[in-house]
DNA sequence: CGGTCGATTTGTAGAAATCGACCGGTGCACTACT
């Protein structure tokens, strides 16, 4: 650690390292596999950078953005000069080429890709073979919440930390709740991890929910709102539309505001991150789109114009707000319909039943080995699809993903029961991410302590009442249950006959709310519960 | 699911009502073209 320390020091310049941060690479330095969950800007890349250089052997470093990939080999290349590279398909050949040859000879420490580069065998055979003692997923949250339907590659991670023999892993996030936590663990592959996590609270963000009946009177409030408050502030729409539209709105009106989303160019994108990171921009409107990677201190505001689709999102978005410890507010303007289009998003990029069917049964169909290519033909999927199938299909057995990619039917798999119990795991995650909404509703409805309920719901207990949020300033959380009464303690484990096991997360009035582990978060009446004895603690 | 857009209907000559189709968020890599 006091070499740690030292490389802190006079490599990166690091007055010193705090505690979470020597834990952590102490953590890694032992050889355990670590998930760190840190805000941003409490210096993660730090933990990484620090134990890469006091480690033997380079470091992989998957990051989801090539815009973050290259921050951070900027970053590194003045601390550590030539001592990182990126591999993706914007770099050129030649240079890729230089890149591994540099590896190859021991001379490069940080290799930085994507999870798609991955999947390539060429990139894993001279990745295995220069030896990597770390891997580390950095904004690792994107397993869980990108994997499934969005990025595939990401749920393979865990295949290529066995391909490449294990090294140790690392993976840092800002937010995660309990389930994406386990879900990191288990699909990175990670062995006895070490869980750490740090200064959930965020004290300085002034939390509310101002509820309306109909859409256009919630986007008149919020455009009020957005006039009369000094900025630099974020504004989150569901849509690209609603983005364009509410940042023409906010100019009309005097606020130098700009709209950010996925479908402008790079260079329109960039120009107007650029400017709201030296405030020329007072107020960005944006999609998901905008957000990861920005590390702005002074962010006064982060409102929501249409409700995230889950807790673990809208804590991600509010937290870019008030870095600089300085007072912030993050509004969620809600309206109930604003679930629908949350709903269809949720549901509709997943699989379904049949899809799944039809892969395993072009595969079988196939003599021998087939090419994705060919199964893409035969199915008509898209590649992210026919990948998630067959993630699916292998993740029960029934199929086997070869080395060089190619899939083939395990003999013996008894392919209907293969086909519908990987279609059921799709089912779980539908149900999964229809009650994580849920729980987003229940935020915006809470008659509790708002800091409160995000507290719980990342696994924390807290004191209510903040008297930071709307309701506490307006006297109308109600007070949290005395600990004595309660049938279940938090975070007790408990059975129920047709949900199985799962978590106690909450209490509100006469409701508990369960993490179950395939059904996701289900709030049940605690008199009907009590009354028929539907839950039963589990003994550890 | 709900908003939006274009086409058709309505019932009378310009515009309103109704219907059905379609769309809606995140990024990588790769290909074809300029």
């Amino acid at each position: 650690m006091q070499r740690a320390e030292r490389l802190a020091r006079e490599v990166f310049g690091y007055d010193h390292l705090h505690p979470a941060q020597q834990e952590a690479i102490q953590s890694v330095l032992r050889g355990h596999d670590t998930l760190a969950i840190m805000p941003t800007g409490s210096g993660k890349s730090a933990i990484y950078q620090i134990a890469a250089l006091s480690l033997p052997g380079p470091t992989v470093v998957v990051s989801p953005l090539i815009a973050l990939q290259r921050d951070q080999v900027e970053a590194l290349e003045e601390a550590a000069p030539g001592q990182a590279a990126l591999i993706n398909s914007a770099v050129r050949p030649a240079d890729r080429e230089a890149a591994w040859e540099a590896l190859e000879e021991g001379d490069l420490e940080f290799i930085f890709l994507a999870p798609e580069q991955l999947a390539s065998e060429e990139t894993l055979e001279r990745l295995r073979s220069a030896e990597p003692s770390l891997f580390v997923v950095d904004e690792a949250h994107c397993v869980s919440e990108w994997g499934h339907a969005f990025r595939p590659e990401y749920l393979r991670l865990g295949s290529v930390v066995e391909a490449l023999g294990h090294p140790t892993v690392l993976a840092l996030t800002a937010t995660a709740s309990p389930p994406v936590r386990s879900e990191i663990v288990e699909r990175l592959a990670m062995r006895e991890a070490r869980v750490l996590v740090r200064g959930f609270d965020r004290p300085n963000i002034r939390l509310a929910v101002r509820p309306f009946a109909d859409a256009g009177t919630k986007r008149a409030a919020l455009v009020d709102e957005v006039v009369g408050t000094q900025g630099p502030g974020i504004v989150y729409a569901a849509t690209r539309k609603a983005a364009e539209a509410l940042a023409a709105d906010l100019g009309a009106r005097g606020v130098r505001a700009a709209a950010y989303h996925a479908g402008m160019g790079t260079a329109a994108r960039e120009s107007v991150q650029g400017d709201f990171m030296t405030d020329e921009l007072e107020v960005i409107v944006a999609t998901t789109a905008f957000g990861m990677g920005i590390d702005k201190p002074n962010v006064r505001f982060v409102h929501h114009l249409d409700i995230s689709g889950s807790v673990d999102a809208y804590y991600q978005e509010i937290g870019r707000a008030g870095r600089d410890g300085g007072a912030a507010q993050a509004t969620l303007f809600y309206t109930p319909g604003d679930l629908n289009l949350r709903r269809f998003f949720a549901g509709s990029a997943l699989i379904d039943a049949d899809q799944v069917e039809q892969v395993l049964r072009a595969a079988q169909d196939a003599d021998g080995p087939v090419d994705p290519g060919e199964l893409r033909e035969e199915t008509g999927l898209s590649p992210s699809r026919l990948l998630s199938a067959v993630s699916r299909l292998e993740e029960v057995g029934a199929l086997e993903v070869l080395p060089g990619g190619e899939v083939t039917a395990v003999q013996g798999s008894v392919s209907p029961e293969a086909a519908a119990q990987a279609a059921l795991a799709q089912e779980h995650r539908r149900a999964y991410e229809r009650s994580r909404l849920e729980m987003m509703r229940a935020y915006a409805e809470t008659e509790g302590c708002r800091r409160e309920f995000l507290l719980n719901y990342f696994g924390e207990g807290y004191p209510a009442p903040c008297g930071s949020c709307d309701r506490c300033e307006a006297g109308l959380a109600a007070s949290a249950p005395d600990p004595e009464t309660l049938p279940f303690a938090l975070g007790t484990r408990v059975a129920h006959p047709t949900f199985g096991e799962g978590l106690v997360m909450r209490y509100e009035g006469e409701k508990v709310t369960v993490l179950f582990d395939q059904q996701g978060y289900q709030t049940l009446s605690l008199g009907f519960v009590l009354a028929h004895d539907l839950l039963q603690a589990v003994p550890a």
